[in-house]
RNA sequence: GCCGGUAUCGUCUAGGGGUCAGGACACGUGGUUCUCAGCCACGGGACCGGGGUUCGAAUCCCCGUACCGGUACCA
């Protein structure tokens, strides 16, 4: 039997990247071990919570590639795997633990508990709750409970020190003093972040939970509950949290912080995951492109580091490069291809895509393009010059390389020679290029950037002969004279 | 305030009582070249501060500082 591993998001917001990386993390766990990976809803909170939330993290889980073995719409035999339909569960857990007195009734009102704390406030003092309903008496009880006074209900917390082993930070002790009689069901018989969690982890039988380091105050409370349930705590590791260049907590104020936009933005799942796993895990040498088998292989929770890491969108971006740079063709153009339909290049072709297969044409443009992408979004700027005949020039390309004097000319009888070049490969288009120049006594650099200019109106392009090549004789040569034009009516 | 965690180039990190403190991103220089990108080579750049322990500390211990988190009938 594998360990059993569970990733719980509440719903109340998009599958943020330290939700991801905490998830790729206990997946990583769970698929090293031959463990099983558990999705469970934390919807409690009913009023934060919806339907369209838990879609979105499902899909961004599964964009990632974090399949998972029990949860929503998987099933499994630990169900139901949203804790809004366990409420039964936890009122019952919490009622168990009054019963073994573990926990008690507070009838204290939510007013009182605030004045108390802002009293000790200005007095600079920390307040815990003063245990005013543990005795109250039967009398009293019975008088509130007459009246059907609104009741929660609290942990008594025992004054025993708790000390757990943190997979990740070692030993770490609690004093008891710390904590206070904290509340497990809430008066309106919800239960508290820490009831259901523990509940739900007892449940489905998890052996390790791994989650944000933000949880490792709460820790204590939670073995204190595993022990009065009765349950053996199971093994923590708590995950260093994700922050923004300004090393404050990674928020909207950052950029994206949803995977969701991530992906909108171009990203590969695939450098996703490569660039997440690395954020605070290392494999403990010198790897950084790491395919998804390499990471579950090398896995460990002891290489994940102590310290916050920093979200660093530039080595994203070229890791993402490289994925572009690797990807076989076929997938990168599936990827691609979307997007050009969307900004309404594709399909859109020149006359000579009638006579070759459309599809081996993208291929070729897309390999010609990828080494310039570091996101997919890229690709449709890079893209246009070749999907639409309306070529938009660039002021300054035009200023730096189509006012050579004499240019006219030159670009008048490149056109004509290639009008009539049979096969239109490489190897003759260069040659034809690099002759004209010759025959007309400038330099082949000067030609080649207005012909550049000419057929792509930019700056910067592939390299001009594969492009000359790849749009094709007749869309060249149109091109071409469209600017020995453009020259005419100039001067 | 109290409790907990963390601290190696700007960033992600490896390492760990004796190392030229290693790699990657970013940056700089050069090469390839028709431009850009890419690729290749080279370069600058770090052990938070102070005390201990030790022949020797960046590494172990203590204190401090900074940062992060918690301190709720939020999760």
């Amino acid at each position: 039997m594998g360990p059993r591993v569970r990733f719980a998001p509440s719903p109340t917001g998009y599958l943020h990247v330290g939700g991801a990386r905490t998830a790729l993390f206990t997946w990583l766990y769970a698929r090293r071990h031959g463990g099983t990976f558990v999705l469970r809803i934390e919807d409690t909170d009913v009023e934060r919570s919806s339907t369209d939330m838990v879609a979105g993290i499902l899909d961004g889980l599964r964009w990632l590639g974090l399949d998972w073995d029990e949860g929503p719409e998987a099933g499994g035999p630990h169900g139901p795997y949203f804790q809004s339909e366990r409420l039964v569960r936890y009122r019952a857990a919490a009622a168990r633990l009054v019963a073994g007195g573990h926990a008690y009734y507070c009838y204290c009102s939510t007013e009182r508990l605030r004045d108390e704390r802002e009293k000790a406030e200005q007095c600079g003092e920390a307040w815990q709750y003063d245990r005013a309903c543990l005795a109250l008496p039967p009398e009293r009880i019975a008088k509130l409970e007459a009246v059907a006074a609104p009741r929660a209900i609290r942990f008594k917390v025992p004054a025993t020190r708790t000390a757990f082993d943190d997979a990740i930070h070692g030993r770490i002790e609690f004093d008891p003093r710390g904590i206070e009689d904290f509340v497990v069901l809430r008066s309106d018989k919800y239960p508290t972040y820490h009831l259901s969690v523990v509940v739900d982890d007892v449940d489905m039988a998890i052996s390790h939970v791994i989650r944000g380091d933000d949880h490792l105050s709460n820790t204590p409370k939670h073995i204190l509950l595993f022990e009065a349930l009765g349950a053996t705590s199971p093994v923590f590791a708590h995950v260093p949290l994700i922050l923004g260049a300004d090393k404050k907590r990674l928020s909207k104020r950052h950029g994206a912080t949803s995977v969701t936009e991530y992906r909108r933005q171009g990203y590969l799942p695939g450098a996703m995951v490569n660039f997440l796993a690395l954020l605070g895990w290392s494999p403990g040498d010198d790897r950084e492109l790491m395919s998804v088998t390499e990471l579950i292989e090398s896995f460990s929770l002891e290489g994940i580091g102590g310290g916050n890491a920093v979200f660093n969108t530039e080595k994203l971006d070229w890791m993402n490069g490289q994925y572009i740079a690797r990807l076989p063709v076929e997938e990168l153009t599936a990827a691609v291809a979307p997007l050009l339909i969307d900004a309404g290049l594709w399909p859109n072709v020149g006359v000579d895509l009638q006579v070759r297969p459309a599809d081996a044409w993208l291929h070729r443009l897309v390999d010609l393009l990828r080494p310039r992408a570091k996101r997919l979004t890229e690709f449709v700027d890079l893209a246009r010059p070749f999907l639409t005949d309306t070529v938009e020039y660039e002021p300054e390309a035009v200023d730096q390389h189509l006012s050579v004097p004499g240019l006219g000319g030159h670009v008048a009888a490149l056109a004509a020679t290639l009008r009539t070049l049979d096969p239109f490969d490489e190897p003759r288009v260069e040659a034809a290029v690099r002759g004209t120049a010759a025959e007309r006594g400038i330099k082949a650099g000067v030609l080649i950037h207005a012909t550049r200019v000419a057929v792509t109106g930019r700056l910067a392009s592939p390299g001009l002969f594969e492009v000359l090549v790849l749009l094709g004789r007749e869309r060249t040569v149109e091109r071409l004279e469209r600017v020995v034009n453009l020259l005419a009516t100039r001067t």
